[in-house]
DNA sequence: TATTAGCCTATCGGAATACTAGGATTAATT
DNA sequence: AATTAATCCTAGTATTCCGATAGGCTAATA
């Protein structure tokens, strides 16, 4: 299941990427315009400014703004953030490794063999999308 | 994420499917041979059983059994049964369908489009995945 | 210097997850 | 009939995570 935390950072981000000029937007603007508890949404635009995707302005007229084009920033990107591991269990996860504790071997799991198909399908489709492709 | 209930119920699957006869295999064994808490795994068994996809035996001697062929179980209707929807987001699952409360309308929804591509995805791989699929 | 807006830490309630306890029930064996 | 072995079933608990909130701090602008 997706968390609040990630759908509410893509909308922002889309938001963000709508906007004609480049200026700041308010943290207010955002959470009024797509129905966001503020605070809420500050904690979740916060780390996306920590890991590279938003840029920010302190003080009067200060707000968000992206730093990249929306073609060039990635899902794999911006989920990873939010959401973390994309993968649906650690020991298939490229970016968030973990070998399970229960599972002699890898190898020979089922579980490991399926949710690697989940994850490449899924991959491929977050490699392929842009924030810009949310926009439409 | 995968659930451990998911994860320990396709295991136990596996295990079924892989026997030889189609004598009941009882909890215990199942627990000692795959690492499960004995009585989780009877919780998911029992689960199991109740939506169809597993037979048992009370008593002695008895146990739980596959009542179909490996090949007839697919991992559409196992996901479902341990895991609940396949779709990270309630709005875009055909089967727990659910509309967002901070959403006015799907049709211009980000994440809504983007989700659904995921859940295609994913459902083509479980349509196409038999439990005796995972046995190799 | 006053105001505005992001920065940061801490916390909290509720829900879900991952189990656990213990008895009831059923069936085979002795 | 008694014993044993297994599932059935309800309930409870411990822990973790999620979503949200509080409140002060810092920086930038007017």
């Amino acid at each position: 299941m997706l968390s609040k935390k990630t759908k509410y950072g893509l909308k922002a981000l889309t938001f963000l990427a709508r906007q004609e000029s480049k200026e700041p937007i308010q943290i207010a603007q955002i959470s009024k315009s797509e129905n966001i508890s503020q605070k809420f949404l500050e904690s979740i635009l916060l780390s996306l400014r920590k890991t590279g995707i938003l840029g920010s302005k302190k003080g009067k007229g200060g707000g968000y703004y992206l730093i990249k084009e929306p073609t060039d920033i990635l899902m794999t990107d911006v989920i990873r953030v939010l959401e973390g591991p994309i993968a649906m269990v650690p020991c298939v996860s490229l970016n968030f490794y973990e070998k399970c504790d229960d599972c002699p071997d890898e190898a020979t799991c089922c579980v490991n063999k399926l949710m690697i198909q989940v994850r490449d399908a899924t991959l491929k489709i977050f490699r392929n999308t842009t924030l810009k492709d949310l926009c439409v």
